[in-house]
DNA sequence: TTCCAATCAGTTGTATACAATGATACAAAA
DNA sequence: TTTTGTATCATTGTATACAACTGATTGGAA
């Protein structure tokens, strides 16, 4: 069932105009291309695009809603941007709902997704001493998406998904730049023993500190840059 | 800040079409006017609401991002509701996440908020021996509201909201129905003490059984006549 | 000079027109 | 009878037109 709408999003993006000018702009906001407090006019985007105001619209109204920009009505749209503090409160509850996740997973995975995730720590083992660090990434990307859609909660899956997506321009970067790839996937290999042993509480545990792992290998080494950000008026 | 962004949004909601159209249309599919798997008709929503097409399809967008309906590109849109397994999705998420906000908060609360936190508690309990259900469930809210906006975390204020609203009318109707405004009241009593003390750890262990009460109270009180939804295939 | 108001430019809010897509019904052929 | 092709219709996707609002500028009066 999850599947399915996942399907019908990448069908959306793909073939929609609105898709590809969220899409667009999401990124742009994430990696720094439209900063904070910048303002966004419709027409101005539209024509950068190549398509009319009203799918741009319609692409704000979903930026809104995920907080990414701010609408002020009758005046215009201004990008919220992502914060250092952003960051720090989404690791913050990702430790937390990770943790769930992967306990739920542990009672709910299905031996298909269980093989692609064993597969997957062997590929990122590969890749990790090639240093194919874009591989790693992605591969890194995909464990965690095999384990949301694992834990059997529509609600969770769509949540930590959100939340993923938003940091990801941040730790793609991250897992290119240092060596906590393979301390990375080390924890996601410890995490998959848990689950196969069926013991939810300790991968509950190890979830969460991969988390606050990857949260505090991100401060260590260079957080700011990570985040292209180049101002903060405060 | 966080209160600008949510001023804005009444703002927002309150004057714009597009605003009144999406909170018309949450209301409807939550409290089951909408049930699961109907078809939303642009022009039909729009012609029962007095508005064009135009402000309607916004709403849609946002809806669909907040996954209450699924777009099907070219086709239509469909409720997908809220089903039993959401709302106990949603209480495991918010229990953990309610007990970090407490926790935060207890660091981070001012003055003033505490002063209307306390206000908040007296007054429920006046309204509780009075019978003033509706008064109650406001307050309720009232209470987790501003625990939200005093975690210091933009992200995690956001997301509670959402959550929080995502399952108001099924609280609504339990707080209404049952004994159990008092003893919720309680239960915030404890947290804000908890909080008055500094001791973030057991505001955070309290939040946290609150939410595990609150959705254990609504599972023995007829779970599914709170959710007005009538059918269900599986 | 300063203040106020009127006007104007620019932007968003909404409605509508047109294009494209998918569903359905019906007819014709096997 | 069933199947397939086609025409038609309903619905969504996108563009554009117009209205309403905001902010700034200009001009005049005190």
């Amino acid at each position: 069932m999850s599947s399915d709408s996942s399907i019908n999003k990448e069908v959306n993006d793909k073939y929609s105009l609105r898709g590809r000018v969220f899409h667009k702009l999401r990124e742009g906001i994430l990696d720094g291309t439209y900063q904070e407090h910048e303002e966004l006019k419709e027409v101005a985007i539209g024509e950068e695009l190549g398509v009319s105001r009203t799918p741009v619209r319609e692409a704000f109204r979903q930026l809104e809603l995920e907080g990414l920009i701010q609408m002020i009505p009758n005046k215009g749209a201004y990008v919220t941007g992502i914060t250092d503090e952003d960051v720090r409160d989404i690791y913050q509850m990702r430790s937390l709902l990770e943790g769930l996740c992967a306990r739920l997973a542990t009672e709910h995975i299905t031996e298909e997704r269980l093989e692609e995730m064993e597969e997957n720590i062997y590929l990122s083992e590969f890749h990790a001493t090639k240093g194919h660090y874009n591989q790693l990434a992605e591969l890194d990307n995909r464990f965690h998406e095999i384990l949301y859609e694992s834990c059997n909660s529509k609600m969770l899956e769509h949540t930590l998904r959100d939340f993923h997506q938003y940091v990801w321009q941040v730790r793609k970067k991250n897992l290119t730049n240092t060596m906590r790839g393979q301390a990375s996937n080390h924890e996601h290999k410890l995490i998959m023993e848990a689950i196969k042993e069926k013991d939810a509480a300790k991968a509950e545990r190890l979830a969460n500190e991969h988390m606050i792992n990857a949260y505090q290998n991100m401060k260590n080494h260079g957080f700011e840059e990570a985040l292209n950000h180049t101002k903060k008026e405060k």
